[in-house]
RNA sequence: GCUCCCUUCGUCUAGAGGCCUAGGACGGAGCCCUCUCAAGGCUUAAACACCGGUUCGAAUCCGGUAGGGAGCGCCA
């Protein structure tokens, strides 16, 4: 038998990082076992579903590479395939009409929380024979009342559930639509998914959708209840902490490798291993060794991983992120460094791709103005013997590079009896308007001969100014 | 309130009765390296929620307590 997973987002917000999770998982567990993993939008609240909300999840699970190998199915399109379940159930005598007014529902709810009971519906309506006028009745699933129902969770290990816990919950509502238990019933059975995994706050739902799977005749999947991820104070996670929604991540100037890789982390492990490629995950993910408990998210640990993926990562990719970078930071690009050229100077200093592309800027725009106290500190009179004599020797520099530049530097520096702190800060802040660079021949060698001595010029002049 | 779930360093976790004076990672602290920022190297502090039981022996098994969480909707 084919492992076949699901991930069924419900589209009223974004993709966020718990929900990724989910995916990430049901997508390994089906890669793992050369199965399929299904996509399925499940829109029933029609209030609440929006066409943005489905783009979103869809943009999110695209920046994961994280590709459905069927779908997406969406629910609303599946209404009439649902009633006719429904149907089949009523004329089963697995299921009834049940007119009860809301007020009296609301009634029954109150006197059983005042008897310190579970409120539950008591199946008033399971033996009505004669319809309420005026009324259009909920159709409500009879619920087994005795017996157990066990969930062998692939994660939570056996849990049982008493039936008489259980009432009987409403599959179809008087206005005709289906709920939402109903629908992942019907749509599991149909799209034949063999693991259910999604998030634990689901584990309570579970024996009623397996009593509503045999009475159907079907053989209930596999689940696997993965636990919440929580926010860094542990705290449910919540617009609050900030990057709630996975492609704020690539704002922020994560890789997706480095997010899957963080993900992945949570909740699962492989003895003391910490960094896998895709292709490990695959090979080594196992819905058995995923954890129990919840985890809260560390962004120190997020951004290590990053920091990871961006010193190892291939030249040519990580290129194209920082030209993103560059571009929302409204920078002209053909201006500057071949950008391989620039991450190779950065990868070792930069932890996000924002961070990279803000540090890269003076590449490839003016100094308009030098941070007050780094041009306080170096760019004063006692630097200007050594600045006014590299500048003589880089004029005549014969081959641009961060080697004989290298060179260049150490031999000004002892040739003036300097340490080459002395010479090479005040050339950074020359350089960049600040202190924070790359090392300084190669800093040069990208900038160009061309714009280093220019601005070279320019902090002779502004020395020359009184620093003003 | 009822039902269900969870509990190892600050955080993510290893651990499936003796390998544990509890390991790794992030973060922290210190040192080294150094033209800045980083990166890197080395060192270091830091945890089995609690109480009982089983056992020659328990982080690991059992029971209870406490603390967290989820569900209990004509929401998903």
């Amino acid at each position: 038998m084919t492992v076949r997973t699901r991930f069924a987002p419900s589209p009223t917000g974004y993709l966020h990082i718990g929900g990724a999770r989910t995916a990430l998982f049901c997508w390994l567990y089906a890669r793992h076992h050369g199965g399929v993993f299904v996509l399925r939008i499940e829109d029933t609240d029609r209030e609440r579903s929006t066409p943005e909300a489905v783009q979103a999840i869809l943009d999110g699970m695209a920046w994961l590479d994280l590709k459905a190998d069927e779908g997406p199915y969406y629910q609303t399109q599946r209404f009439d395939r649902y009633r006719e379940v429904a149907q089949g159930l009523l004329a089963a005598g697995q299921a009834y009409h049940c007119f009860c007014s809301k007020d009296e529902l609301d009634a029954m709810r109150k006197e059983q929380l005042a008897r310190k009971e579970k409120p539950r519906y008591d199946g008033r309506c399971r033996n009505r024979r004669e319809p309420v006028a005026g009324v259009n009745p909920v159709i409500r699933f009879k619920n087994p009342v005795d017996g157990q129902t066990v969930v062998e969770d692939a994660v939570k290990g056996r849990v049982i559930f008493d039936n008489h816990e259980l009432d009987d919950l409403i599959i179809v509502r008087s206005d005709g639509n289906p709920t939402y238990n109903f629908c992942v019933v019907v749509d599991d059975m149909d799209m034949g998914i063999t693991h259910v995994i999604r998030g634990d706050d689901h584990l309570n739902n579970t024996p009623r959708q397996m009593n509503i799977l045999k009475a159907l005749g079907a053989t209930p999947p596999r689940y696997a209840h993965l636990p919440m991820i929580l926010g860094p104070d542990g705290a449910k996670l919540s617009k609050r902490h900030g990057a709630v929604s996975v492609m704020q991540y690539r704002e922020d100037g994560y890789l997706p490798e480095a997010v899957l890789n963080y993900l992945v982390r949570l909740g699962w492990s492989h003895g003391d291993q910490e960094v896998f490629s895709r292709e490990e995950m695959v090979t080594l993910f196992d819905i058995e060794d995923v954890n129990k408990s919840a985890s809260a998210i560390n962004p120190q640990k997020l951004l290590w991983l990053n920091q990871h993926y961006i010193k190892n990562g291939g030249l040519p990719r990580l290129a194209a992120e920082l030209q993103w970078h560059l571009e929302r930071l409204g920078v002209e690009t053909s201006k500057g460094p071949a950008l391989t050229a620039l991450v190779k100077a950065q990868q070792e200093r930069a932890k996000t791709f924002k961070e990279m592309a803000e540090g890269s800027r003076f590449f490839f725009e003016e100094i308009r103005a030098y941070e007050h106290e780094a041009a306080a500190k170096n760019l004063t009179e006692e630097a200007v013997p050594g600045l006014r004599k590299l500048r003589d020797g880089l004029a005549e520099l014969q081959e641009w590079s961060a080697a004989s530049i290298h060179s260049l530097l150490i031999a000004t520096a002892e040739s003036l009896g300097l340490k080459l702190g002395k010479l090479a800060q005040p050339m950074r802040v020359a350089m960049t308007g600040g202190t924070v660079s790359p090392p300084i021949d190669a800093t040069l060698e990208l900038l160009g001969k061309e714009r280093t001595l220019r601005r070279l010029d320019q902090a002779l002049a502004h020395i020359d100014a009184g620093g003003a």
